[in-house]
DNA sequence: CTGAAAGCGCTAACAA
DNA sequence: TTGTTAGCGCTTTCAG
């Protein structure tokens, strides 16, 4: 492979200075149009390409953002991962991906990889595991990039988020079922302390209480977030004397396993009311298909960069406070619980 | 913030000079003992964190490696991305990722992107759109910038590739519905010219072939790879005088759409098989369960990264041939096509 | 084992 | 409107 060509290819051949060049390459304050375009057609004519990376040095912008969270293969981030990544590179900006695992340790790496890389800001969801200890994340504010976190927040940071309202998802999906004439409503979750769980739990509470029904301790499950957890559960709940009519999962896989579990019973959904959390793909699909609560993880992929376009375009010094951006969460009422209401 | 230290700091503190302490934080050759460990005292004392902007410019490796794809969305693609980013994070390197939404132009624009940004090389999967024109990828090659390419490959693309042997893949579903005494067996995949899914349907050929059973035009169906496209075409087939008992779906998306269209018509697979390809994280969960061809998404992601490990790690003379990578389908066979063989 | 110095490709004052 | 000139932070010869 020939060498590569820069702008001083240009320059010479154009018997001009490389700062021409530069100015010409981007469209610069007052540069006269000829030359121009000799420059663009030069630039062509010697398959010349931008080095980003010797700009970024000077310039001190990658225009590469840094997304952190748990994993790909969680259809929720996937889609929030489509939506940023969809949406920030009409604006010139790329994505650095990495995933935490759910690891606490993966996520301080992670913080510093991405820092290393000299990104541009980061967008983030915590991992399962961030409890405490959350100075990674200082770190990146220390450095004056910006740090935006969606879905699972973290009360004592103090950066600008985007989520959804947990409490009223949570709220949401037990008034449903209460609606529907359900009753006696379980809820499996997960046993980690993460917030939008917690708020979920605090929602489904809130709908119980206004319905003047006591919360009964043996109908809140908490255990792995995920087909196994919910059919593990599922199974304990319908051992009870007083078995749920309704119950709530923690996503929409929990859902899934509650759904397997009533089965090996005999019983299918909504003779027993069934709901999750996320919208997942097949949710729609299977058969009946799944009551649950939209995340909106597109939305909330696009808010998230468009809150970074708003942070990295004002001036540094108007450092006024963001509001954290709420969405709300939407029900999707389909067959899992679409028994007949009492009359 | 304060102004970023650098290894002039680092150096100033110790009165040595800029080189020593480049080569105590890279560990290199001959470095005494004690000014390494001063050298790493000091930049944890003053916070140092690398620049790896600046070192990449100097060195020519960015230790990033773009990633081209249709989209996060789709789940096959989504856990490559989880399994490519997993295991070479561990060698130091970092996922820029570029999402072509099944665009050409955009597939181009994401060549450029990341050549652009300098990435050590490219992991892409082709857009549907992809056709006669490939000359953005051998762009890459002139680069000398390793590219490898997975899933979607190309005929004329002289790259390495890792892929599922996909004319297997068709030829496993079909015999898999054979064995179980399925005989009018039709196939509803997509219209676009795509190399793997015309490979799936050669498979689905032979197999029949092999039965000796004569393939009917009005059984294979060219549509949209949705469970729209699933649903519309199974109703089509489902008006035909003679019937199919088993209809393959071109991915699981399709299946789903085949089984809601069965469904309809108060059909319950097995009694019309279903089967489909990718088994997506629902298949296995849905009620009846999915039958499905497993494309091996993070043991492909997995051999892509160490595919470009091997790559880039030899010496660029070596450039012997690459052979490609071809992985084994997967049948799993489940309630679906799970019909009572006939003695 | 360490220092001196050049330079990676580009941007951005400051001049002209 | 264009040129001159420093760097950005780091790596990497070449000397010593």
């Amino acid at each position: 492979m020939a060498k590569k060509t820069t702008i001083y290819d240009i320059a010479k051949e154009l018997n001009i200075t490389v700062s021409t060049v530069s100015r010409a390459l981007n469209n610069i304050s007052t540069i006269s149009e000829s030359t121009r375009e000799a420059v663009l057609d030069m630039a062509k004519k010697l398959n010349y390409r931008p080095n980003k990376v010797a700009s970024s040095l000077t310039s001190g912008k990658t225009y590469i953002i840094g997304v952190l969270l748990p994993s790909a293969q969680i259809q929720f981030f996937a889609s929030v991962i489509h939506a940023l990544e969809k949406y920030l590179k009409s604006f010139g900006y790329s994505i650095l991906l990495y995933q935490t695992n759910e690891s606490l340790e993966s996520e301080k790496n992670g913080i510093s990889t991405l820092l290393e890389a000299q990104v541009d800001g980061i967008i983030a969801s915590l991992s399962l595991e961030t409890e405490q200890d959350i100075s990674h994340f200082e770190k990146v504010k220390e450095e004056g990039k910006p740090l935006i976190i969606f879905d699972r927040t973290h009360d004592d940071l103090q950066s600008p988020t985007v989520k959804i309202n947990d409490e009223q998802a949570g709220y949401l999906a037990t008034k449903h079922l209460l609606d529907k004439g359900y009753q006696r409503i379980a809820y499996i979750t997960t046993k980690h302390k993460i917030k939008i769980f917690r708020e979920r739990f605090e929602g489904y509470q809130r709908a119980l209480q206004e319905a003047g029904i006591a919360l009964k301790p043996s109908y809140a499950l908490f255990g792995e977030l995920n087909v196994e957890g919910g059919y593990e559960g599922a199974k304990q709940l319908l051992k009870l004397k007083d078995a749920p009519d309704a119950i709530i999962g923690g996503d929409d896989y929990v859902a899934l396993g509650i759904i397997k579990a009533l089965h090996e019973k005999g019983i299918t959904p909504p003779a027993v009311g069934v709901i999750g959390f996320a919208n997942q793909n097949f949710s729609e699909h299977i058969i009946p298909s799944l009551s649950t609560i939209d995340q909106q993880a597109l939305q909330m992929g696009k808010e998230c960069a468009k809150l970074f376009l708003k942070i990295i375009e004002r001036s540094p010094s108007a450092d006024k406070e963001i509001d954290p951006i709420i969405l709300d969460p939407l029900l999707l009422a389909r067959e899992s619980t679409n028994r007949k209401t009492r009359s």
